[in-house]
DNA sequence: ATGTTATGTGACTAAATAGTAACATGTTTT
DNA sequence: AAAACATGTTACTATTTAGTCACATAACAT
């Protein structure tokens, strides 16, 4: 369960491949335009991330000639949401007091402990 | 603003680190309770992504005495989720309908182009 | 004091990852 | 057919990351 999820979060973990997801929002590209948004890397590695992405499902691929469009699929990330992130939203209140409480304690450790 | 989350995305990319953090879901742990944990890691195999998992934010640490405390901090988890899976959940629908419409254009080349 | 327990550090190894360069394939255009 | 173009592949290098081992520090109990 965690484990199709586990592609996605490492896809993510990488700056460049967000910022090919975010170039994808507006709608699909070709791999060469891709490659012209980043003047600083040589066109495989933008090859590599993308490969990267789409086994992560996050890219999909359309072949139409010689050309490639890259879709982007927001499913994986709306998964990792609900699958994921969802059971520590029912945290976040509890996460924040459990932070005062952190805090309170240390305070207090600094009134008994002075030094 | 994306540098910030950057170090929460690599935290998370691994599962051993997701592990960790739900361990201490139900509640503070202190580091060795942890290690007690991971019986197939080395004590300070655990350490160290305790460390990068603080640098994140994602841990917080107390210390009393001989022990240390780790909390869970789901304050960036929150973030990442506010600050950039949310405006891709509002392509959610929209992404549906690009996969729908991708499939269908997959269907119609085969028509035209049986091969 | 001294032994035990809990955590922190320094130096190193092994594997995964990001990257480049050079070459290969396949498609349109002429 | 041949030039031009878009993408794919093979082989290699460098950096980062996950991991271990051995040692150091710090606190509590006797």
């Amino acid at each position: 369960m965690d484990d199709a999820l586990d592609a996605v979060f490492k896809a993510l973990a990488d700056p460049t491949r967000r910022r090919i997801l975010d170039l994808l929002k507006p709608g699909p590209k070709t791999t060469g335009q891709l490659c012209g948004a980043f003047a600083e890397l040589s066109r495989f590695a933008v090859m590599k991330h993308l490969g990267i992405l789409a086994d992560a499902g996050l890219v999909l691929v359309r072949r139409e000639g010689r050309q490639r469009f890259n879709y982007l699929n927001t499913v994986p990330i709306r998964q990792v949401y609900e699958r994921w992130m969802g059971p520590y939203a029912e945290l976040w209140s509890s996460s924040l007091l459990r932070l005062k409480d952190h805090v309170e304690r240390d305070l207090h450790r600094d009134d008994n402990d002075g030094k």
